[in-house]
DNA sequence: ACCACCTCTGAAAGCGCTTACATGGACGCG
DNA sequence: CGCGTCCATGTAAGCGCTTTCAGAGGTGGT
């Protein structure tokens, strides 16, 4: 049927423009014009190719394209780690619009430093495999801004905010001083606060913001920073649940826990089952992000919409690579506090220090 | 510096393989062969090469050696929900091995018939742009299988069998075997089971599977099966809460109930709270996964080692793609029952019907 | 000294598109 | 009726690699 037959045996040749072209007796160039619905090809012309491509199901391949325009049609999607639940909305979210607009979506890990060598180091790098790029929570140093200008890739950066790329986010601070806030009205004074790491692949900015918030908030009421009472917790349920327990077993425990992610607040809420401590009896709990599964144990947080974020990166991205000029804006997304279960205002019996539950750590 | 001087200003044009064969004195076939380490090149003429493609940082362009070779060293991952726990948890260990092996992991959600628009279907098929897919519970028709084998692609599935490709998984019948013969264990009688939807994006074969081995179990235990104590979930928290309401509100409630995952257990358990039911000692519940969360909640699971499918599913696909002639075998990783908090044996006192809070639906 | 046989290298033909640039005809207008 | 325009199409030059084929030396055996 088809005019070359392939190789050896079954496997037929996929068809190339050139066999559009012969099928539909016209040039290559006639067949390119007509597909991708380019100006000045006559109607009769464009319908009698698009018919014929139908018949051979031809599709332009993409490698050729790439080659030739430049062009990859795909952006990549960079994230610390992508089995976070944070991660895994965002880029959610990015996919849909992306795979919407005919964008391949390509996702980098880039846990520690790695996030460099996929920038500029050799063989792994992003060179000319994507057109743009969004870089969720990845702190970019000035080479890897430079770099990335002067490929002239579309980039757009979630969290962190960059001065060169235009950014989605939230306004951290104001993060940090709702969830302060809500625990100082509710009475509590002494409020740990469970924040990221330094160093590795979560070493971003954001913490440090969520952290002023609560300052601030605090200076605010007047109460004193107590630098004990803060403990950092990886972002990760287990990382949380070590940081409460720390937390937790000084004398002078708090009252309150502001965790700046759901997942360590999740691990908080364990610490103090294990602790026997009741919550929010004992103790109170705040995280951030209203996690999905933050309804089921009743945690209180400040919410943000997460996919919402890859939703509107992806979207940006792709404005810059349809011409439209976008300056590096920060577009700053609204945070609400949702009220659960896990707060309650500070019950005026003074806490005794319960004894953990012995537990082996994993 | 750069003999050819780029666009209009800064930006300078990348170096290509005729550039480093310029300055290094050799022709373009000797560049190339020497620097992806093929045979017959002198080592003083390869050191060289390596020198110079250093200095003027050459990367060979992936879509020229696409075009050449016609492999795009990149594997697609196919998820229907990319937000659920247990797809991200897949992806993201798929992820690892890819990067570490040099391939672009290109994530495509395929929620719905979209599934079918991404394999065959026009501008959005996977036509040319990867060299292997792995298909994370998505059902694959006959023409969708003849598609993937006529165009000589590399694929392996997770979840879902196929008689014509490896496929990693786990034994979906003895789950629900585990699962109910736990329950059965403990007493329990009426166990109530939560399980997939049918139609929509994840209408896959595993909730039957792991239907029958809970059948398979009662009726080895001389227990009627109940269809009224059977109910979809579609494998969220909400829908898990949903189904669980409708377990929980009739007059003959189980004392038990049977998630497929540890999501819609999520689910279960705050219908039971809602109901006003202490888990477990009204209720008992088990899931399937051992989400991160499951050890906060204290949920007794059945565990998978669901990021290692993603994992061993790309060491597959890179096998195929290396030459390694993988036939249609298919892996069985083991699961475990993990015990905690949200079972326990039946109490012989009758339970009471409550009277559920009023809430509002979502 | 001759020949067979390696090893290393280069020339050139693609891979399948896109896109100036050129061309020919139809049409409008003076 | 002649000429300038414009539209539809074709020609061909890339895009930046890979890979076949052939050739130039160099070695070793006889």
């Amino acid at each position: 049927m088809a005019p070359h037959t392939g190789t050896a045996s079954g496997e037929r040749r996929r068809a190339t423009i050139e066999d559009v072209a012969a099928a539909a007796g016209v040039s290559v160039a006639t067949v390119s014009r007509a597909i991708r619905g380019l100006p000045n090809v006559a109607i009769s012309t464009r319908e009698r190719v698009s018919k014929v491509a139908d018949e051979l199901s031809y599709r332009a391949d993409p490698a050729a394209s790439r080659l030739a325009t430049g062009r990859s049609q795909s952006v990549g999607v960079a994230v610390p780690l992508l089995n976070y639940w944070y991660f895994s909305q965002v880029v959610s979210g990015a996919e849909a619009v992306l795979a919407a607009e005919g964008y391949d979506m390509i996702v980098i890990g880039v846990a520690g430093d790695d996030a460099r060598r996929a920038l500029l180091d050799g063989a792994t790098s992003i060179h000319r495999r994507v057109d743009g790029l969004v870089f969720v929570d990845v702190p970019l140093g000035d080479d890897d801004t430079e770099f990335l200008r002067s490929r002239g890739l579309a980039v757009v950066t979630v969290g962190n905010h960059n001065a060169h790329f235009p950014s989605i986010g939230i306004d951290d601070v104001a993060v940090g001083e709702i969830a302060a806030e809500h625990l100082l009205g509710l009475g509590h004074t002494r409020i740990g606060i469970i924040g990221g790491q330094t160093g590795g692949p979560l070493d971003f900015p954001v913490p440090d913001l969520r952290r002023t918030g609560y300052e601030r908030a605090l200076r605010r009421a007047r109460i004193d920073v107590d630098p004990a009472l803060e403990v950092v917790g990886n972002f990760s349920v287990l990382g949380g649940r070590d940081a409460a327990d720390s937390l937790l077993a000084t004398h002078d425990r708090p009252t309150a826990v502001f965790a700046m992610s759901d997942e360590m607040a999740f691990g908080a809420l364990l610490s103090a089952r294990e602790h026997g401590l009741d919550v929010p009896g004992e103790i109170s709990i705040v995280g951030v992000d209203d996690h999905d599964v933050s309804v089921v144990v009743g945690l209180t947080t400040v919410r943000q919409p997460v996919a919402d974020h890859g939703a509107r990166a992806a979207r940006l991205v792709i404005e810059q690579l349809t011409g439209r000029e976008v300056g590096p804006t920060r577009v700053e997304r609204p945070v609400e506090l949702v009220v659960r279960s896990t707060t309650a205002p500070l019950t005026t019996a003074r806490n005794e220090v319960h004894r953990p539950e012995t537990r082996s750590k994993p």
